[in-house]
DNA sequence: GGGCCCGCAGGG
DNA sequence: CCCTGCGGGCCC
């Protein structure tokens, strides 16, 4: 049995994909080899130039993932995992620690270097890149991978430890899709706590385009004499675009400057990295959308509006990683019959 | 797993 | 200076 918010959460994920669709985002409007498969000779191995640096396994100081280091010396990494060793994220965690299928970009942002190779800061976390610049940053190859937001920060990719949006004069510089804030739906278990709150989002993520919600209209302050502090809350009240980070995005439909994204570990898609955060390239905002989608009170029936945005991926990037299909079947149904999916689980499933 | 609380970086 | 924000680590 369904509960009135899961009801309501599938409705806003009907209209996220609605909206998506109607922009004809859900058309497979991206790169052509990462469609059509048939094509056995060029598509193959090279494709990412992060293996031109393979040459250099000197991983001499992990950040904090100390196990990831030379082992992967002489390999050619595959840049997708095959599926048929991906059964569990446990799994990927022993591979990522021994770090023999990961490609080089995926390493390259958790150590800490002196000069070895373009690198987005110094030895010491001193950024070398200003992150407030629109566009890529340079060294950071799409597909870079860090362990922590504080080191996506440090190599400039996006600044705010914590905050989702990077807020620039010409529109957002990045966002991060991380997961923890639900923001378009804040939901209570019926069936399971009275009182539990489910931290379920409505965004739709179809890689090459998704749905990104707002921030604010959640009371992280507290009272005076008990202040929160905490980095969730329900949601309280209706987001609006005064709202400064909100009004960023804004501006970036506008502009149509494009936003640098990553993807966390948290994010419940099919394209969120298993572990970590991960620099997906750049995207632009193709819509604002005021009032989009419903979140709801705990007490049920007073809907709070959240500001949606439509994101839309630049082309001429290299192709999105993608969990493996049997982890998704576990994670969510979802989104099997979109066009978009359905090319890239070619994409994931064509290594059996 | 959940709750608490300490940060930092950025913006006003 | 003040505040916030899709972290992270600690504790239980």
């Amino acid at each position: 049995m369904v509960s009135d918010y899961e009801r309501q959460r599938l409705l806003n994920i009907q209209r996220n994909k609605a909206l998506l669709t109607s922009m004809g985002l859900d058309k497979p409007f991206f790169e052509p080899e990462e469609v059509k498969r048939q094509k056995p000779s060029k598509s193959a191995p090279k494709k990412r130039k992060a293996e031109e640096h393979d040459g250099a396994p000197d991983a001499k100081k992990a950040t904090r993932v100390e196990s990831v280091k030379s082992t992967d010396s002489g390999e050619a990494s595959p840049l997708r995992r095959s599926s048929r060793n991906a059964g569990k994220t446990v799994d990927y965690k022993s591979e990522k620690q021994t770090g023999s299928h990961l490609p080089i970009s995926f390493k390259s942002g958790i150590r800490e270097m002196e000069n070895s190779g373009p690198l987005g800061r110094e030895a010491g976390s001193k950024r070398i890149h200003n992150p407030k610049t629109y566009g890529s940053i340079p060294g950071i190859e799409v597909g870079t991978w860090w362990e922590t937001r504080e080191a996506c920060s440090a190599d400039a990719i996006h600044a705010p430890w914590v905050g989702g949006i990077a807020v620039g004069p010409q529109g957002a510089y990045s966002v991060a899709l991380s997961g923890g804030y639900p923001g378009g739906a804040r939901f209570r278990s019926d069936d399971i706590d009275f009182l539990k709150v489910l931290s379920l989002s409505d965004d739709v993520d179809w890689g090459y385009a998704f749905t990104y919600t707002g921030s604010g209209g959640r009371d992280l302050k507290g009272t005076k004499a008990n202040p929160l502090n905490l980095r969730t809350a329900p949601q309280s009240s209706d987001q609006t675009f005064e709202n400064n980070f909100n009004k960023a995005l804004k501006i970036s439909a506008e502009t149509k400057k494009p936003v640098r994204v990553i993807r966390g570990f948290k994010v419940d898609s099919p394209y969120a990295p298993y572990e970590g955060y991960r620099y997906d390239g750049l995207y632009r905002v193709e819509k604002a959308n005021f009032l989009h989608s419903i979140a709801w009170q705990e007490q049920g029936m007073d809907g709070f509006l959240i500001c949606k945005f439509a994101f839309k991926r630049l082309p001429e990037q290299p192709p999105l990683p993608r969990r493996a299909a049997i982890d998704e079947s576990e994670d969510h149904a979802a989104d099997k019959d979109d066009g978009a999916n359905e090319a890239a689980q070619n994409e994931a499933s064509d290594e059996e």
